[in-house]
RNA sequence: GGCCCGGUGGUCAAGCGGUUAAGACACCGCCCUUUCACGGCGGUAACACGAGUUCGAUUCUCGUCCGGGUCACCA
C-alpha cells in the first residue's frame, strides 16, 4: 500500500510572507490535499543571527487568512514535533556524528575565513583541508574544545542524479559539490542539514520548494544515501520573477515593488484573490477556467500540470482577479472591506457609505484606491477650468456657464433631493434646450467634483453631496467660469 | 566564470509530430452610456536561431544565442 503523502511547508520566520513563499506553501497544501495526504508546517529558525520577534505569527496569520489549515505544526501539535527546529536542535549533532562516524563526513577545524567565496578563489571543486585530519588529532582538537563545524564528505568523482517529479532527470558531477557544513560552529545546524534530518523524521513523502534549490539536491541525496534512508519525491517549483526598470527579470524582490503578502493585503487585495491569482503563476487547469476557490483548486490541482519556466509577477492581471472578487462581494461585505479606505478620506458621519460604496463597486481593483477617487466629496479640489470642455458631450465653456447658471436656480428651489428628483430635472434642461443629456451632465459633474474623472455621475454626485454642498459648488463654478471673460 | 534549469504574443499560458497555434490580462477600435468604469462586439500581436530525425516539426535530438538560478558557519 502506498503511504500517505505528507509534504511540509518550512518556512524560516524572517517576519514577513514572500508572495513566492506563499505560492510554495499553496502548492504544498494543494499537492498534498489533492492527494488526500497531510499537509505540515514546520518552522526551520536555525539562523540565530535573523531571528525576528513574531515573525512565527506572520506565517500563521497569512495561512489562516488565505485558508490553508495545516495538520500538524508548532501550533497545532501532531506526533512528530517539535515542529520548530530549534527545539529539535540536540538532535542533529548526533545525526552529524554518526556521519562522522561512518567517514560521510568529518570536523573541520578552519576559521570562517573572509576570502572563500570571493571571486578570485572560485569554489568550484573545493575540498577542505580538515578533511584527512587524522583522528586521534581530531579526538585531540575536540579536547582543547576547540570551535570546529561539520562538513559533509563530498565524493570526489562522479555523478549523482536524481528524478524530479517537474524537471525530470537533473544530473550533477560530483566534483562541482562543496563539503559543506552540516552542524555550525554555534551548534546549530544548517538549513540543509536540518532539513533533511527533519523530512527524514517526519516522514515527508515529497519535497516541495522553489527551483534555487534544484542544483544543490544531489548534496542532499548524498545525506539520505550515506544514513541508508529512502529518497523523497522532489518537485521543483518554477521561480517568480519581476521585472526590473531595465526591463531585465530577476526573482521577485522588493525592489519589484509589492512583494509580501500583507503589502498586497494593505494595499487593498483579497486573500482570496491573491491566493487565485498566484496558483496560476506556474500552474494551470485542464479547462480554461480562471476563477477558483481553495476548495476546488485542492480537487483540480495536478502535480503534472505544474510548468518548468519562471514566470512573472503581473501587477495587472492581479488587478483583474481582485476586481472580479471586490465584484462578487455581497453588498454589505463590500462596505465592510471598504469602509476604513472610505473613512479614511471622508467624513463618516457627513455622507452616506452605502452610496459612495456603491460607486466604488464597479470602478475599482483594489481597495486603496479609494481615498484618491472620492477626496473631493470632502473639499472640492482646485481645477483648471478647462475640465469644463469636452467634445463628445459638446461642453464648452460658454454652454457651462448657461447650463450652470440655470440649473442653480431650478436646483435651489428643489423640494426634494432625491436621485429620481434630480435627474429628472436636469433631463427636463437639456430637453428644453434641445440637447444631449450629456451636454447637461457633463458641467455639473465637473463643477461638483472639480476632476476628470469621478466615481459615479453628477446625479449621484450630487445627491450625495446633499443640497446645501451642491448649490455651494455650481455657484462657484459659475464664479469660476465668469472670472475668464470671454464674452 | 563553472555547474544546473528554462525559452509559444508585452504578461500568464494551452499545445505533447499534421491545428486557421486556444484562452485570460494588458493594449487599440467600435457600441452602450451621464465622465470613468462595468458590459457587449471586434482588432493588433507569438512558436529565439541554425542544423538534423521525419512524408511532415512549435512539438523529438544536437549546437548557438538569450534569460534565470546556484556556487555562505542564509534559508
Amino acid at each position: 500500500m502506498k503511504s500517505k503523502v505528507r509534504i511540509r511547508f518550512a518556512p524560516s520566520p524572517t517576519g514577513y510572507m514572500h508572495i513566492g513563499n506563499l505560492r510554495t506553501a499553496l502548492y504544498e497544501y494543494l499537492i498534498a490535499k489533492s492527494q488526500g495526504g497531510e499537509f505540515i508546517l514546520r518552522i526551520e529558525d536555525t539562523d540565530r543571527n535573523r531571528l525576528v520577534k513574531d515573525a512565527e505569527k506572520v506565517i500563521y496569520d497569512t495561512l489562516d487568512a488565505v485558508g490553508i489549515r495545516a495538520d500538524e505544526g508548532p501550533n497545532i501539535g501532531g506526533e512528530y514535533g517539535p515542529y520548530r527546529q530549534s527545539e529539535r536542535k540536540g538532535r542533529y549533532l548526533d545525526y552529524a556524528k554518526e556521519l562522522v562516524k561512518r567517514g560521510k563526513a568529518y570536523y573541520c577545524f578552519c576559521e570562517k575565513s573572509e576570502d572563500e567565496g570571493s571571486e578570485s578563489t572560485p569554489l568550484s571543486g573545493h575540498k577542505d583541508r580538515c578533511r584527512d585530519i587524522p583522528s586521534e588529532e581530531v579526538n585531540r582538537l575536540l579536547g582543547e574544545s576547540k570551535k570546529y563545524v561539520i562538513r559533509q564528505k563530498m565524493p570526489l568523482e562522479g555523478k549523482t542524479s536524481f528524478e524530479d517529479l517537474v524537471f525530470g532527470k537533473v544530473e550533477v558531477d560530483n566534483k562541482e559539490l562543496e563539503d559543506q557544513i552540516l552542524i555550525k560552529s554555534d551548534g546549530y545546524p544548517t538549513y540543509n542539514f536540518a532539513n533533511v534530518i527533519d523530512d527524514y523524521e517526519m516522514k515527508i513523502t515529497h519535497v516541495v520548494r522553489g527551483c534555487e534549490y534544484l542544483s544543490s539536491t544531489p548534496k542532499y541525496n548524498l545525506l539520505y544515501e550515506a544514513f541508508g534512508w529512502k529518497i523523497p519525491n522532489y518537485i521543483h517549483l518554477p521561480l517568480i520573477m519581476g521585472k526590473n526598470e531595465d526591463g531585465s527579470t530577476s526573482k521577485l524582490s522588493k525592489r519589484h515593488g509589492a512583494v509580501s503578502f500583507e503589502d498586497l493585503v494593505r494595499k487593498g487585495y483579497l486573500p482570496e484573490a491573491i491566493v487565485n491569482y498566484i496558483v496560476f503563476l506556474g500552474w494551470c487547469p485542464e479547462s480554461n477556467r480562471e476563477l477558483f476557490t481553495l476548495e476546488e483548486l485542492e480537487k483540480e490541482f495536478s502535480i503534472s500540470r505544474i510548468s518548468k519556466s519562471p514566470s512573472i509577477f503581473d501587477y495587472k492581471k492581479l488587478d483583474w482577479f481582485n476586481s472580479e472578487y471586490l465584484r462578487k462581494k455581497s453588498d454589505s461585505e463590500f462596505i465592510k472591506l471598504a469602509r476604513s479606505y472610505i473613512a479614511g478620506a471622508v467624513n463618516e458621519e457627513k455622507f452616506n457609505m452605502g452610496k459612495i460604496a456603491q460607486l466604488l463597486r464597479q470602478r475599482i481593483s483594489h481597495l486603496d484606491q479609494i481615498p484618491e477617487m472620492i477626496d473631493f466629496f470632502e473639499s472640492i479640489p482646485e481645477y483648471d477650468v478647462n475640465l469644463f470642455q469636452n467634445k463628445k458631450s459638446k461642453s464648452t465653456l460658454e454652454s457651462s456657464i448657461n447650463i450652470l447658471s440655470e440649473i442653480l436656480d431650478e436646483l435651489s428651489e428643489l423640494a426634494s433631493w432625491t436621485y429620481n428628483n434630480l435627474y429628472d430635472l436636469l433631463i427636463k434642461v437639456a430637453n428644453e434646450r434641445g440637447i444631449k443629456n450629456s451636454s447637461v451632465m457633463w458641467p455639473v459633474r465637473i463643477a461638483v467634483s472639480g476632476k476628470l474623472v469621478t466615481p459615479g455621475g453628477a446625479i449621484e454626485i450630487l445627491e450625495i453631496l446633499g443640497k446645501e454642498e451642491s448649490l455651494r459648488r455650481i455657484e462657484n463654478a459659475v464664479k469660476k467660469l465668469k472670472n475668464l471673460n470671454i464674452y
